[in-house]
DNA sequence: ATGGCGCCTTGATCCAGGTCAGTGCGACGA
DNA sequence: TCGTCGCACTGACCTGGATCAAGGCGCCAT
């Protein structure tokens, strides 16, 4: 065949979305896994633990004083219900906001309302990098369940990394980390490559803030991970299954248990890097 | 089947590399269109125009001290001949670069050998942000053709970023803008809006730098494009080819001439954004 | 308890693009 | 002028994962 039309189906039209209505609390807990993750040690005068910028102040010595700068431009948002857009695509720039509980998902609806699923942000990270460069935000932010955020106002913070270097050089890092980040997913991987990474990196970076790593809740639904992943959210129902027949892993609905977290890393590998 | 040897065959083997030999200078012209792409109008006390730091700082009116400041510790690198290292994934980061003139192409080669395409650099561009995260380039840069840098030493402009916000917000755009470029490949495209938007964006990049936007030539081959888009090379041909018999563009070989940039444009649209 | 509603899963089928196998063709050296 | 070498192109075929079409199964409201 290879007529001139070929091809330009629109993809995945079954990612298509409705503006958002709201809907999809959670409320019920899993038993010994809490639904929602959350890592809310901090106050009103003490940063939280897993603090991006907290972690960067401190290591590099940074007085009381310029901490306390930091800390005062700090404002905690939150609880956020379940499906409430943080910002949206379009919106002024104006804020980053680093994850306090819960956890939230970037995604960006092209014209045809196709949503593409960009990120899922854990307790600690940080959302809006992004945005700097147009100053509007590319992409839409929404809390999967309950959210907590820290909010810092960009120009105060850029002002603020003008006197403090660990705070500048955090920045850039966070920065420069989530290209990386970008460029994996943008990657040439198999399904098996996708979602091996996806468990393995969801519970390095659990772990990484305190979490449980072989054992946890999956706070999204299978179209958004499939979304994120590129994939057909049949694809990731029967890659799961396959895994778990493969005695790798055990899931059942959104409670994901890592069975054999090695070889997981080694089909990962390659999407991950080593 | 679904047996669960399924899958996980190596993706893209066709793609594996030898240590690169140095090989491939190009020396040609084509009449009318130069190869090397060009833009080197700057010396030892003027920026070269389309250095994205120097407008930075022109336009937020730097005064000329910090401006100097900034214009000595760039140090002028090259000509490279084609097919060199700039720098290598392991290599300790020290410096960022503008490319002055020639393309660069950044990639990942994984445990495999199969080498990943992340991007291609024009002239007035910047290379090495990805690497300010893990201190160590995370991709190998390369030239394609005869490439002339400019180097600036990370520690000494993020010092001077400190002094120069100007600076710091071109910093902090230039790498929000890698992470929306990265997101933009990451997303899930048929191969005709990848090509398509790989030539519109090619195309405007160049007319940003002021060089000819509807006829210029590919700077690298097709394996590469390929690579860079996640396609086989024989798509990329297959593609090229049908958007030719369609009358949206003229390719031989390394030249091309967007003959239809409206319709290729809409074509990229669901990629490149709005 | 029971019916409805989302999400998830499973099976059957399809197709865009990958893979394989040659065939041009321009550039360059002898 | 001819040979050779590497990239580019083309056709035939294959396959991973998408799409289509039903079911399950919690969870909630009545």
């Amino acid at each position: 065949m290879s007529t001139s039309t070929t091809g330009l189906r629109r993809r995945r039209p079954g990612c298509r979305i409705e503006p958002c209505d709201g809907r999809g609390v959670s409320s019920a807990v899993f038993p010994s896994v809490a639904r929602t993750i959350v890592r809310d040690d901090g106050d009103a005068y003490r940063f939280c633990s897993t603090c991006a910028f907290s972690q960067a102040c401190l290591s590099e010595g940074m007085d009381k004083g310029a901490l306390r700068e930091l800390h005062v431009l700090v404002e905690h948002v939150g609880p956020i219900p379940a499906g409430t857009h943080i910002f949206r695509a379009g919106d002024r720039f104006d804020a980053i906001a680093a994850v306090r509980g819960g956890t939230v998902k970037t995604s960006r609806v092209d014209r045809e309302g196709c949503e593409q699923v960009l990120g899922f942000h854990l307790p600690g990270e940080i959302i809006g990098l992004s945005a700097i460069d147009r100053g509007r935000y590319p992409c839409n932010a929404i809390a999967l369940d309950p959210v907590q955020l820290c909010h810092f106002s960009f120009p105060k913070i850029a002002l603020l990394a003008r006197r403090m270097p660990g705070l500048q050089k955090k920045l850039f890092s966070l920065l420069s980390r989530d290209i990386g980040h970008a460029e994996r997913m943008a990657g040439d991987h198999s399904a098996d490559e996708r979602i091996a990474a996806f468990l393995v990196d969801l519970s390095q970076r659990l772990a990484a803030r305190g979490f449980a790593a072989s054992r946890f809740q999956l706070t999204m639904p299978r179209t958004d991970i499939a979304s994120y992943l590129r994939l057909a959210p049949e694809t990731v129902s029967r890659v799961l299954r396959r895994l778990q027949d493969e005695g790798r892993i055990a899931v059942r609905r959104r409670e994901v248990e890592l069975k054999d977290a090695a070889g997981l890393a080694s089909l990962a590998e390659r999407m991950l890097g080593t």
